[in-house]
DNA sequence: ATTGTTGGATAGTACAGCTAGCCAATGACT
DNA sequence: AGTCATTGGCTAGCTGTACTATCCAACAAT
C-alpha cells in the first residue's frame, strides 16, 4: 500500500500523514526504493487510533506521541502504559501550593480517595485535577465535599468495573489488548460525558418545559 | 472597585480583564468619569465564571460569549439558557449524511435516545456528538450498540436527577440560579471524567499490579 | 520518453488566547 | 499648583497548535 492509498483508505490527508510522519506518531513506511514506501494495515489502524485520540479525545499531537511510545514500548506493563494514556489526559493544572484555599482543595481531595480506598499513585496529577474541581466547585459556592463527589465516584467505579477494565479480553496481542484499553478510556470518557449532557437536556426539558421559567 | 483591585480580587491580569471587556465577556464598569470606571461584586463572580468555563470546562472564549449573552437575556427560560451552555459544549461535529457508516452510527444514537424516552430536540448537536463516539467505538471494534452504553447513560441519568438539577434551589435571584445549573453542568461533567479516570487507575494498579504485565 | 507519484524538506497559514505598548485624561498626594 | 501613578481605549504583537502548500529530485509505469 502507497501513501495515497493509505490516504483514501484511511480518510486522511497525504500532507496529513507525512505532517504524522514528521512527528513520529504513525510509524515509517518500509522503504522498497529511495522514493517508493509501503505502508500496511498496522498504519491504517495506528491512523484510527490517532484520529480517535485527536477527534474523540482532543489530546494534543505532543501528547498522543507519549502515548503511542508507551504502547509501542512493550517492556512497560499494562498499568504503565494505561498511566501514561491518563497521565495524558489529565489537563496540566499547575497546583499553587503557597495558597491556603487550593491546600485545603487539595487535601479534600486526597482525603475522599482515601476514603474510597482508591490506589492512586501520590504524584498523579489527577489529584491536582480532582482539587482543581474541588476549589472550583466551592468557590462557586457549590457543594465540594467529599461527600458530595461520592455518589461520581461510586457511579463511575461501577462502569470501569464492570464495562471497561472488566471486559477486556486478553486473547489478542499485547499491542492490540494495550490500544483497546487506552482507547477505551478515552473514547468511554466522552460517551459518558456525552450521555450525562444528553441526561442534563431531557431532565431539563421536563422540570421546565419547553417554553417556561 | 477599580480595575487594578477587581484584578487583585481575582487572580486575572489586568490585560487579560481589558481582554474580556473588548469581548465581551465581562460587562463595562459603571464610568464614573472620563478615565475611571467601577466594578462591583457581579463583575467579581462573573470573572470566576468565565475562569470555570475557560479552565474547568474548556470552552473557547466565543462560546463563553455565547453562554454568558444566554444567561443575561432575562427572556430565555432555564431550559433554553441550559440548552445554549450544552451547544456550547457540543464539540463542532460535522456530520457526513453521505457516509453509510455515519448514518448508521447517527440511527442508532437516536435508537438509544428513543429507547431510554429522553426528551432531546431533534436538531441537538448532541445527537451527532453521540453518533460520533458510537462511530469510532465500531470502528475501533470495540461494542458500540445502544446496548453497550445503556448502563452508562442509566447511570448519568441517575446522577443528573439526584444531584444536579434536583438540588438547584430558586430561591435565589435569576441570574444566580441560572449560573449555578450552567457552571454545575460543565463542572460535575469534569468531576465525573476525573473520577472515572481515577477509577480506573485504581482499577487497573489491582488487577495489573503495580509492576507485571 | 513521457507522465505521474513519492519521500523529504522548508515555509506558510489560520486560529486561539492572551500580552505589550502607547496615549491623553484624570485623580491622589504634597 | 505640581508631580506622579493609574485608567480606559486603542493597536499591534506574541506564542502555541495543527495543519497546508510548495518545491524538488528520484524513481516507476507505460
Amino acid at each position: 500500500m502507497r501513501i495515497s492509498q493509505l490516504s483514501a483508505v484511511s480518510g486522511v490527508p497525504i500532507p496529513t500523514i507525512k505532517y504524522y510522519l514528521r512527528e513520529g506518531l504513525l510509524p515509517a513506511g518500509e522503504q522498497t526504493s529511495a522514493t517508493r514506501a509501503e505502508y500496511g494495515e498496522r498504519h491504517v489502524r495506528r491512523l484510527r487510533l490517532i484520529r480517535a485520540l485527536l477527534e474523540v479525545g482532543r489530546l494534543p499531537i505532543a501528547a498522543i506521541r507519549k502515548v503511542l511510545a508507551a504502547v509501542d514500548d512493550e517492556t512497560l506493563s499494562m498499568h504503565l502504559v494505561l498511566g501514561t494514556a491518563h497521565y495524558a489526559l489529565a489537563p496540566a493544572v499547575e497546583p499553587h501550593p503557597d495558597d491556603e484555599a487550593w491546600r485545603e482543595a487539595r487535601s479534600e481531595a486526597d482525603r475522599l480517595i482515601a476514603e474510597l480506598g482508591w490506589r492512586i499513585d501520590a504524584q498523579a496529577p489527577t489529584r491536582d485535577e480532582l482539587a482543581q474541581v474541588i476549589l472550583t466547585l466551592s468557590r462557586l459556592g457549590m457543594p465540594a465535599t467529599g461527600e458530595a463527589l461520592r455518589p461520581y465516584a461510586e457511579a463511575a467505579m461501577e462502569l470501569v468495573m464492570e464495562h471497561e477494565i472488566g471486559t477486556i479480553s486478553l486473547d489478542r496481542t499485547r499491542e492490540e489488548a494495550v490500544e483497546t484499553l487506552v482507547v477505551g478510556t478515552v473514547v468511554h470518557g466522552r460517551a459518558l460525558d456525552v450521555l450525562r449532557r444528553l441526561a442534563q437536556e431531557s431532565t431539563s426539558a421536563q422540570l421546565f418545559g419547553i417554553s417556561g421559567t
